[in-house]
DNA sequence: TAGCCTAGAGAACGATCGTTCTCCGCGCCA
DNA sequence: TGGCGCGGAGAACGATCGTTCTCTAGGCTA
């Protein structure tokens, strides 16, 4: 096994053990027994637990922004902004889903960690910036503000769908943005249609 | 110190601790240090570290209900559901806001333990109708919908707040609903007035 | 004043944590 | 073929966890 397929073992258990059941509930002896990857090489690519932490949360942003990004990019422009909430709404469906990664870390270690809590601000960020493009795009004039609003109705609609175990926030949230970006565009966004149902 | 003294006393120390550096990371002794409560009386009235957790979210559901009820019912009835967004934008800036207690407390133990995972359920369960209220007495005709999109930006700004730090959120988030209100109500809610600024 | 119940202080227990170390076996170069 | 070095398995280490136990001191009743 090499340093690439090592690194992504571990990589692979620290996500899905880290997100299902918490950062501290998962010991580094069940990494590497979910990896099959030994504790010395697992020391040896991740020095502490805490490194091991941040490498997850930076590629779990990647991959998350990558996939978003991948569906948001097959509809047309003016119906992007609001098509970023049916993918919220088919992620909340899959059987895994247990709200956002991020958030969960930042209240767990958010203030134990500086570097936890660096990766968490730098999503969030990213996200933002990449909402504010596909406003832009959709023919917005000042895209930043709703951009904001936007983000603010994804995240309450993760953790919505976390705690209540069902996906329709997604739909509410996915109204609300609607009435937001016909308020401030110039595009009837919102008569775009809806990609799903 | 008698029985309710006592309770009083772990509880504070209880949720100051919990809500600051999480639950795992903080142990039982630190709470008895805290408190100024021995572990015996501890364990007395909370037989285990897991009651004791819900104990905290469920006291701190009603207080915390109590005091945005309380900062509300100062405001006109048709300015209510905005004067929500008011009081996120208060309680963001003070020094120990952390976040949600309760979506940090579901994504470290959710998976784990039941009990916590049906109280934040309950207090976010308990937050919906509340509002629910506030935007039927508004005068919105059909006030489920626009009360759950409240209730998604609510979430959305409390964690967008934490992450970033800043109590902009509220604002971002106040403005969103006042959009929303005045597309779905016959009240003229958004030209209520800003109860700040 | 003598005996008993309660409560507090803190040691103790077994488990588990993050991290390091030991030991052993296998592959490479002379 | 023989010595060497790297890597895996897992024991070991010190710390800390949740929880329980021991010991002692003090207030109440007879």
């Amino acid at each position: 096994m090499d340093i690439a397929e090592a690194d992504g073992r571990l990589l692979d258990a620290a996500e899905s053990l880290f997100y299902e059941h918490g950062v501290q509930a998962v010991g580094m002896d069940r990494i590497r027994a979910a990896s099959g990857v030994s504790l010395k090489r697992l020391y040896q690519r991740f020095p502490s637990k805490e490194v091991l932490v941040e490498a997850y949360l930076r590629r779990r942003d990647e991959r998350w922004r990558g996939a978003l990004a991948a569906y948001v990019a097959t509809c047309p422009v003016a119906a992007r902004p609001l098509a970023v909430f049916d993918w919220l709404e088919e992620w909340f469906g899959e059987p895994d889903f247990r709200g956002c990664a991020f958030i969960n870390a930042y209240g767990e270690l958010g203030t134990g960690s500086p570097a936890v809590a660096e990766a968490v601000r730098d999503h969030k960020a990213e996200v933002l910036r990449y909402l504010t493009g596909l406003v832009r795009a959709a023919g917005v004039p000042e895209p930043g503000p709703v951009a904001g609003q936007l983000a603010v109705l994804a995240d309450g609609a993760i953790t919505t769908a976390a705690v209540t175990g069902t996906p329709g926030a997604a739909r509410r949230a996915r109204e609300a943005a609607a009435v937001l970006l016909e308020a401030a565009g110039g595009v009837t966004a919102a008569e775009s249609g809806p990609v799903r149902g």
